[in-house]
DNA sequence: CTATTATTTCGATTATACTAGAAATATCTA
DNA sequence: TAGATATTTCTAGTATAATCGAAATAATAG
């Protein structure tokens, strides 16, 4: 996952109304909710809602399938677990070299 | 973990020049690194990135110890796991109930 | 104390995000 | 087609964030 994607991702869930939404849609599992259902539970207007699922659907967070007027939302757990991973990549590793940390000149070549 | 101090240190992950901070801190390991060091590593102007430092002490992701002239900056691995695990948290165990979702009326109570 | 290096504050510009009401559209049911 | 419910678009006000140069401060060495 190259940096720039990630980062716009965490930015995205840095949102609390959002975190909020992708929380329930985490707890719903994959089969997912209704936008509507979204709305009343979480007490979000309607037009602030479908504003941040779009937010949310521009990262690759968000699925969506409509059936009948109902339009389900579910969480990408895969794309989830991309930015989750992220940020602990190469976190067991340290790769800095301690000769790189301290040189006073030099270290922007 | 709170939902408002996630999406706060959410939030602060998502800009990508404090990201990219991040990664080096992280793969600098718990020793650290000068904040010169970054900036010029990075190539961030020293302005700019005092005030990145700022948001993610802010947050409890950096921690500073001065030494001589130099300030070493180093990633809060506990943190940073925090988050990476709220995102996640649940994710197993959809507790949401079907019967929940689709109401039409009556689960905004 | 003075010079040197490291880091921060100030200040100003520019851009982008959040919010939500009202109106419009879409999808279905009878 | 008419009516009902679901969702989106439009629009606009308000707020907050990113950027970085210049100047100020802090810490140390000589």
């Amino acid at each position: 996952m190259k940096l720039e994607d990630a980062a716009e991702t965490l930015a995205q869930l840095g949102n609390p109304t959002r975190l909020e939404v992708v929380r329930y849609l985490v707890k719903a599992g994959p089969s997912g909710v209704p936008v509507g259902s979204i709305q009343r539970q979480l007490k979000i207007p309607a037009s602030t809602l479908t504003h941040h699922l779009k937010h949310l659907k521009g990262v690759g967070l968000l699925m969506q399938k409509r059936e009948k007027t109902n339009l389900w939302c579910s969480i990408n757990f895969d794309r989830l677990h991309e930015v989750s991973d992220f940020l602990l990549e190469e976190c067991c590793s340290f790769s800095l070299r301690e000769s790189d940390k301290a040189k006073t000149e030099g270290d922007a070549a």
